[in-house]
DNA sequence: AAAAGATCTATTTTT
DNA sequence: TAGATCTTTT
């Protein structure tokens, strides 16, 4: 099969295509058919002599190089685009790493802590080291090493780093330096790399053992890179390493869509990259397929304002288009109903489906009130961002299990299960194992198998306990090296079984654990559909060690289960990027709020939020709308706002601006209105009601308060319906109150003796049996089986409850 | 051990 | 306001 580059590719693409003597640079407008080009490259490469494991592709998602493969699938057959080795830069480098382990001092076992065990062993690594917690906060210190990480710069280069050294004197933190010697020794204690050292230990592998640089580099005759705006330093510089000798390399992005500097992307790789490789062709993509000439020009005419910046004149040939439509609005949820309201009148107008709009914000927090409008007019919508599901506790917990069976150094995974389910084994004992360890250089589960010989100084019964744990670890270990035929959905199934997960989920039949235990169904039917489509490519024993060097790096975007369907979409502009929408809204259009407040007087700054904004307009096929609000609800406060500096920047003549005759005394009328219902909510505002009384009128109609105060804020509100819904809450709240407390006066003074067998009530958890019971006296605590609450541990002292009977 | 109360803090998040 | 996290109470 001959692919046609000439009829299906315009002049400037089949340019970039064609171009291979040498370093090129795809500078690719929004819409401009860019993957079209990497794709048809790589297929063209593979029709003129390039094996598909000569060609390194890489990219940011996973979701990318997916999308990428199948389509080079489609041209150049399944059979050869496998064997391409096409990923994102840590999934390809991870591959890398595991294959050459042995040469930077780990295993190629070895784990991926995620950005959360990042944190927690920050959390903990700041605490042995008695430093105050207020001022060195996981957070922050974990940015600064990532920081250092992206630049290349390991713990002993942090220390003899004057501009580091300033900046931490500066930000009060002294002790930087040590917390990231610390940090990264306790990370190679724990055969772990955190995602950045995924970038940072091929960058040392492939310095320090020039004869492996060979092999890949060898290897590796044609490199691409997607996205190039998004690269870090390390990223560039392992890129440098790879081609800087025969200079076959492409890379792919737009300068104008650099968004991610937050996380070390540095835009200076792609506007320098022509002084890097001194030979590069430059390529331009100019002509946008996606959107109307207006939204292109309009766009072109914001963008324009950057300093910074590759100069390209993005062009469309579709139809002329309507103007970009600004809307003001008195209050965000006045905002949020012009939106829906203009959904609602588009969709008559045309043949709309709700999957044809989505609606843009800066932050996360806005998307509440656009919720609250299209669940008003029952729209159906789609929320990106939250929560992903490998982040999820009992997903995470799961988890754990599986790292520490295939590495059971991997210090985050152990001290996440070493007492869940409950064992007993408390935060002193642990803290105990951590200082041996630390102090003899060793991991926590070297102290676990041999605790005297570290001088773990516990009593018979933890040692006990301790055993038990590792007895359990070390029977799966064996269970996955004697038994072959077990592959990763077996041992999997049996982990969650045998560690006693599958019970404490199963207890009982709370909503909680139902959406618990679904989730871990869900996990272990992704193990199977795994080991499945391993075992259809033709690869046998699929083990733990595959599912979970493949599973440390998905995220959320990868696996868009209920992606489809006719919703509406509810996203960042960030999570935006790459996508496209007939309709889109970009709301919130005020100062501080887009641009970010963040941004403050940083020019640099600035310009990002400004791209972010071209980004989010350029998302637009047919319609684009910008809306504002004059006032907002934040911080729990009310603010008054202005215009975004941004609409300014976009030439009037794309822009439908509110009409301004009359507009400044609507505004002051809005306002007043606005204020006068806020005064008659105050009355009845919840938060002068009784502290417990708001939780539960949440708890059984989420919407009331909410929706009360805020329908009254916009102006439009009927005040029946806010005195209604409050009204209500009230009665709700006066029981629940009373019964709180009446509860005080018992459930205190000396323990109650109780003995297994017992049948107990509580006062909350109902009727329950007594299974066994610890320690004596004040300290004295009991396992009950409850009929409706299942298995809890209460501290006799303070439990309320009264024996039934003694049986 | 579990729940309630108090206090703090507040972009964006491809791996 | 909402959430996360720390502290106090039961």
């Amino acid at each position: 099969m001959e692919t046609n580059y000439i009829e299906e590719l315009n002049e400037s693409q089949r340019d970039a295509v064609l171009y291979n003597d040498g370093p090129s640079l795809v500078i690719a407008g929004a819409g401009s058919g860019k993957t079209r080009v990497l794709t048809y490259k790589i297929a063209y490469l593979l029709e003129n002599g390039y094996d598909p494991w000569n060609i390194l592709a890489l990219t940011f998602t996973n979701k990318a190089a997916r999308e990428m493969k199948e389509r080079i699938a489609r041209q150049v057959g399944e059979k050869r685009a496998r064997y391409l080795w096409m990923g994102t830069f840590h999934s390809i480098f991870s591959r890398i790493l595991r294959a050459e382990a042995r040469h930077i001092g780990f295993t190629s076992q070895f784990t991926i802590y995620d950005t959360a065990d990042s944190k927690s062993l920050l959390r903990s690594i700041i605490k042995e080291m008695a430093l105050d917690e207020k001022t060195y906060k996981p957070g922050t210190v974990m940015a600064r090493i990532s920081n250092a990480k992206n630049h290349l710069v390991s713990p002993s280069g942090y220390a003899s780093n004057q501009e580091a050294f300033r900046e931490d004197q500066s930000a009060r933190m002294p002790a930087m330096r040590d917390i990231y010697l610390r940090y990264w020794e306790r990370c190679r204690q724990a055969g772990a790399m955190d995602f950045d050292d995924l970038l940072v230990y091929t960058y040392i592998l492939f310095r320090d053992f020039p004869d492996v640089l060979a092999r890949y580099r060898e290897q590796f005759r044609y490199v691409l890179v997607d996205e190039y705006q998004d690269t870090n330093y390390a990223q560039h510089s392992i890129v440098l390493q790879l081609t800087k000798e025969n200079q076959r390399v492409c890379v792919v992005g737009d300068d104008a869509q650099s968004i991610y500097s937050f996380r070390g992307a540095d835009i200076d790789n792609i506007l320098y990259f022509t002084k890097v490789y001194p030979n590069t062709k430059v390529f331009k993509l100019e002509q946008n397929y996606r959107s109307t000439q207006t939204i292109v020009c309009a766009a072109n005419s914001l963008i324009e304002k950057n300093e910074r910046q590759i100069r390209k004149e993005v062009f469309s040939e579709k139809e002329k288009g309507e103007a970009i439509g600004v809307f003001q609005a008195y209050s965000d949820v006045e905002e949020g109903e012009i939106v829906v309201n203009r959904i609602a009148s588009l969709r008559r107008e045309k043949e709309y489906g709700y999957s044809d709009f989505a609606i843009l914000y800066r932050t996360n927090s806005q998307s509440r009130i656009f919720e609250e409008a299209l669940r008003k007019r029952s729209m159906p919508y789609r929320i990106y961002g939250g929560l992903s599901f490998y982040q999820r506790k009992e997903i995470k917990d799961v988890i754990a299990y599986f790292r520490l069976v295939v590495n059971p150094n991997d210090e985050e995974a152990f001290k996440r299960i070493i007492n869940y389910p409950a064992r007993g084994i408390g935060e002193t004992t642990v803290g105990k194992i951590i200082s041996a360890a630390t102090a003899n250089n060793v991991s926590l589960w070297n102290v676990l198998c041999e605790p005297l010989s570290y001088g773990l100084e516990i009593n018979k019964g933890t040692h006990n306990k301790l055993q038990g744990f590792r007895e359990l670890i070390e029977g799966f270990i064996h269970m996955q090296t004697d038994d072959i035929t077990k592959n990763a959905y077996d041992m999997g199934t049996e982990i969650i079984r045998q560690s006693g997960i599958m019970n404490d989920v199963c207890q009982d039949n709370s909503p909680e654990n139902l959406s618990r235990k679904e989730n871990i169904e869900e996990l272990v039917n992704g193990m199977n559909d795994f080991c499945a489509a391993r075992q259809e490519e033709g690869n046998t024993n699929i083990s733990l060690t595959d599912f979970l060097s493949e599973v440390s790096l998905l995220t959320d975007q990868d696996s868009d289960k209920e992606g489809d369907g006719e919703k509406v979409t509810l996203m960042t502009v960030h999570s935006a990027k790459g996508l496209e929408f007939r309709n889109v809204f970009v709301v919130g259009m005020e100062e501080n709020l887009f641009p970010s407040g963040m941004a403050g007087d940083s020019p640099r700054a600035m310009e990002e939020e400004r791209r972010l904004f071209y980004v989010a307009i350029t998302r637009a096929e047919e319609h684009c709308f910008l809306s504002f609000a004059k006032t907002r609800f934040r911080y729990g406060k009310m603010e008054f706002g202005t215009p975004s500096r941004f609409l300014r920047d976009i030439d009037t003549c794309f822009l439908r601006l509110p009409q301004e005759a009359g507009l400044s005394r609507q505004v002051d009328e809005g306002v007043q209105r606005f204020r006068r219902e806020r005064q008659k909510v105050q009355l009845i505002n919840p938060s002068i009601l009784p502290r417990n009384l708001k939780k539960v009128s949440d708890a059984v109609s989420p919407m009331a308060s909410a929706s009360s105060v805020a329908s009254a804020a916009s102006g439009f509100s009927n005040s029946s319906a806010a005195f209604g819904s409050s009204g209500s809450s009230a009665a709700l709240g006066s029981s629940a109150s009373s019964t709180s407390s009446a509860a005080t006066k018992t459930g205190t003074g000396t323990p109650v003796i109780v003995s297994p067998g017992q049948q107990i009530e509580h006062e909350r958890f109902g009727l329950g049996e007594v299974l066994k019971v610890e320690g004596n006296g004040d300290n004295a605590k009991a396992t009950i089986r409850f009929k409706n609450a299942g298995e809890k541990q209460l501290l006799l002292r303070f439990a309320r409850f009264k024996v039934v009977s003694q049986k």
